[in-house]
Parts: C-alpha cells; sequence; structure tokens
DNA sequence: CTTCGTTCCTGGAAGC
DNA sequence: TGCTTCCAGGAACGAA
C-alpha cells in the first residue's frame, strides 16, 4: 500500500520520464477513478498540456501543468503510475491512459479500483482531504511541539491518532505500526495519556521509519511498484507489520495482532507499553 | 466539535 | 482438489 515513502519513490522516478512531454491523448477505461469534473471535461482540458513538474504532498501526488492547475492523483491501496513506450500494449488494470509526446504512455494501473484523480483548476474546486492535510514528517513543520500540542486533545487510540492525516500527513498503516514498536508504545493506547518521554520516543520514531522507508525505496508487499515497475525493500527491515506470530526482534515474544479502528494492528506485548 | 462504524473493490489466503 | 469465506486497507460518509 503506496504511504508517503513509497508515493515518493513514485514521484521520484516518474519525475525524469514524464515532466517536459506533452500529453496528447487522454484514455479513461474506468470512469470512477475521475472524481472531478466530469470524464468528458478531464480528458478535454489536460490535453495538450505539458506537465511541468510532479510534486507530492502527504500520499498525493500532483502533476502540474502551471502553479495552479493540476492533476491530483490517489494510488490509495493498488494504485500505480507506469511509464511504458507506446509500443506495449495496456499494463493489466489498467484505469486511465496519458499518451506522451516523448513516445511514452503514462498508465494508470488499480487493481482495487480505491485510486482517484481530481484535476485543480484556479481553486474552483477545494479537496479538503488534500487541502487539511498535516505536517510531514522530516519537515520543519513537523515539530515535537506540534505533536504534543495535537496529542493531548486527542482521545483516540495512538495508531488511530497518527492515521489521521490532518494530524500528520503520510502515515499508513505499515508506518504507524512500526512507529509505534520503535517508540515501544501500546498502540490501543489513548493519544493524550502520552507521557512526555513517550511523545518524544513517537516523534522520534515517526520520523525514523519514514526516513528509513525512503531510503529503502518503499514496502512491497503484494502490488507497490514504482515507476519503473520496481519494488521496494523496506518490508525486509520491518519490527511488527505482518508480522504477527514471528518473534519480536528486540526481546524474541511472539507478536500479536489486534483490530484498532478496524485495522489490523500488529505489536509486542513485552516491549510496547 | 469529535469519534466510530460502514462502505467501496479485488485477488489471494485460509478454511472446510 | 475445489469450492466458499474472509481479509487486506485510505478515506469519504453518515450516525451518534
Amino acid at each position: 500500500m503506496p504511504e508517503m515513502p513509497e508515493v515518493e519513490q513514485v514521484r521520484k522516478t516518474l519525475a525524469p520520464k514524464i515532466v517536459g512531454s506533452k500529453i496528447k491523448k487522454v484514455e479513461v477505461l474506468l470512469d470512477r477513478i475521475i472524481k472531478y469534473p466530469t470524464v468528458a471535461e478531464f480528458i478535454k482540458v489536460v490535453k495538450n498540456k505539458t506537465i511541468t513538474s510532479i510534486e507530492r504532498r502527504g500520499k498525493y501526488l500532483a502533476l502540474h501543468f502551471s502553479k495552479d492547475q493540476f492533476i491530483l492523483i490517489h494510488l490509495r491501496m493498488t494504485g500505480a503510475l507506469l511509464v511504458m513506450p507506446k509500443t506495449e500494449t495496456a499494463p493489466k488494470y489498467a484505469t486511465v491512459k496519458f499518451e506522451l509526446e516523448n513516445g511514452l504512455n503514462l498508465w494508470f494501473t488499480d487493481i482495487r479500483t480505491f485510486g482517484t484523480m481530481h484535476l485543480i483548476t484556479n481553486k474552483d474546486v477545494v479537496i479538503e482531504s488534500y487541502e487539511n492535510l498535516g505536517p510531514e514528517p522530516l519537515s520543519k513543520e513537523f515539530t515535537l511541539e506540534y505533536l504534543k500540542e495535537k496529542i493531548k486533545k486527542s482521545k483516540k487510540p495512538i495508531k488511530t491518532f497518527i492515521l489521521d492525516q490532518n494530524v500528520i500527513a503520510g502515515l499508513g498503516n505499515i508506518y504507524a505500526d512500526e512507529a509505534l514498536a520503535v517508540a515501544n508504545i501500546y498502540p490501543a493506547k489513548e493519544a493524550n495519556t502520552l507521557k512526555a518521554k513517550e511523545q518524544q520516543a513517537l516523534y522520534v520514531g515517526i520520523n525514523q521509519v519514514i526516513k528509513q522507508g525512503i531510503k529503502n525505496k518503499g514496502t512491497t508487499f503484494r502490488d507497490y511498484k514504482d515507476a519503473d515497475g520496481n519494488k521496494g525493500s523496506n518490508q525486509n527491515k520491518l519490527l511488527v507489520y505482518s508480522r504477527k506470530g514471528k518473534p519480536c526482534k528486540t526481546c524474541g515474544t511472539l507478536l500479536e495482532g489486534m483490530k484498532i479502528g478496524g485495522r489490523g494492528t500488529v505489536y509486542c506485548k513485552k516491549c510496547q507499553k
């Protein structure tokens, strides 16, 4: 599932192949992916536009045509952006195709089809989940003071809290579990009951796991690939995620599984209090 | 206002 | 072996 490190890796691998190229043709193979405006309007506006840059914010990617005009893409669980020579046939699960002037096709593929695209032009439509994104891990806006301020106001389980994109932009289920494991915090613990030391450890943990994820080019379980079609390697470094029933890498205790906010959660009952 | 549960979707794993 | 059931999960949405 693409989270911040995976989306960042997609951005990096995509940029050299598509930035500066003009979109000659757009084909939408699955209408519901286009959330705004209509499919016809989307195609009409995007056609003949040149991609000037590709930015990432949280788990969103923005293909810019100008400062204020861009396609906002969310990969959700199984979305992928693949660049292939125009001579190659459609990849499996293709939902949108952009034919580029440079002889390459940019494909959006999506097995579970939860991924989305919005065309944003001059703020004529406000995507709240995008506008309200919290600060990014590793950014100067994401400070310990900020995290403490937010934590003390929340009664949610700490895991649910750090998954809230309005609090921190970019964490998903994998990195949330990992950050809590690094910080030795019990995932179901109510946010506002965290002690100062735990808040500090969580702050460090979030930055650490995101940094490691980016360094390892993302975490691949089933479906995630970057724009080159390559998998990440961070799955080999995980402390807890997907390791239910396996020994904790610190103490050897078998890791436990539970549901928090409907999300599968893995943790060490001995290390995480 | 916050918090919680449900929904969307498909492939693959688990269960019988 | 072959069928059925369950599970994975980001975020929108409605309900409490």
